[in-house]
DNA sequence: AATGTTATCAACCGCAAATAG
DNA sequence: GCTATTTGCGGTTGATAACAT
């Protein structure tokens, strides 16, 4: 017995979204939150599959997220998720507010694995490419023992040699500069994180997936309302720097406006 | 200006996990 | 406990913008 296709193939409109089509799926969402998926598309009058939809949803139209390229921080704290976690672009998405998946996963593939690669470093390993597999220190290895991981990042090299490749060989001296000026209190920002064993036992704890709990869940629910409670609906979302927070509702209103709105029934 | 190449990122696909009945 | 269905994830593709020749 087949699997069943996720929609049905015959008049499901793929490609790029159109405004029009963002429109009823966001005035949709805040009117009735997404029970279902699977049957959201043909309720909202979109010719889309509900896969689609989410998707649109999750990686686009959300109001929280955020704009724009990773800054300096976040990138290194990808890194640096990337060698606990691996390809868990989810998991390190959740680590980072207004981020999704797909945006570090592209970001990841573009960006940060050529970074790595030029300075000799295996993206995949995060060891230093020629020494790979002579395992010069086997304490770096990546460890799946949370008890392991915990104290990793204060030993991890990847920030260390980061810092030090990019001040001697990156393309660009106004990159240099500017990484070098936003670093200060970026690195500080990160340091703070990883010195706080709290945090950090909680960012490695399988408990975390928990606190996961869908964000529009809690916003977005049935008969909820978008700001009925706060935007993240706990804490456990967001790490604890994310002044977006504040702005979510701000931004999210500003871009209603490009739609008009008094479309979405405010 | 025209053409070719590369980089970027939104979106799709298939699979596996989670959930419902 | 089993099967069907839904959801979410990660890999990949394709359109197109940016850049080079």
């Amino acid at each position: 017995m087949g699997r069943q296709p996720c929609c049905d193939k015959l008049g499901v409109k793929k490609g790029p979204w159109t405004a029009e089509e963002d429109k009823k799926l966001i005035n949709f969402i805040l009117t009735n939150g997404h029970c279902c998926w699977r049957a959201l598309p043909k309720l909202a009058g979109l010719r889309r599959c509900g896969k689609s939809c989410r998707l649109r949803w999750t990686n686009y139209l959300r109001p929280d997220l955020k704009r724009g390229l990773l800054s300096h921080d976040e990138e290194q704290l990808v890194i640096d998720l990337h060698a606990h976690l691996g390809n868990k672009w989810s998991k390190i998405a959740s680590r980072l507010p207004g981020r999704t998946d797909n945006e570090i996963k592209n970001h990841w593939n573009t960006h940060i694995k050529k970074k790595l690669l030029k300075m000799g470093i295996d993206p995949m390993t995060h060891q230093p490419l020629n020494q790979e597999h002579s395992n010069i220190d086997n304490s770096k290895t990546i460890s799946s023992n949370p008890e392991d991981i915990k104290m990793e990042p204060k030993t991890t090299n990847t920030k260390d040699v980061e810092i030090s490749a990019t001040t001697a060989e990156d393309e660009s001296s106004s990159t240099v500069t500017d990484q070098n000026n936003s670093m200060d209190s970026e690195n500080h920002l990160i340091d703070n994180i990883y010195n706080d064993d709290e945090l950090f036992s909680y960012l490695w704890s399988d408990e975390t997936t928990k606190a996961e709990a869908s964000w529009s869940d809690s916003n977005f629910g049935v008969g909820g309302t978008l700001f009925d409670n706060n935007i993240t609906g706990g804490d456990a979302d967001y790490p604890i720097w994310s002044p977006e927070r504040i702005n979510d509702e701000k931004m999210f209103l500003d871009y209603c406006q490009d739609f008009g709105v008094h479309d979405f029934g405010f």
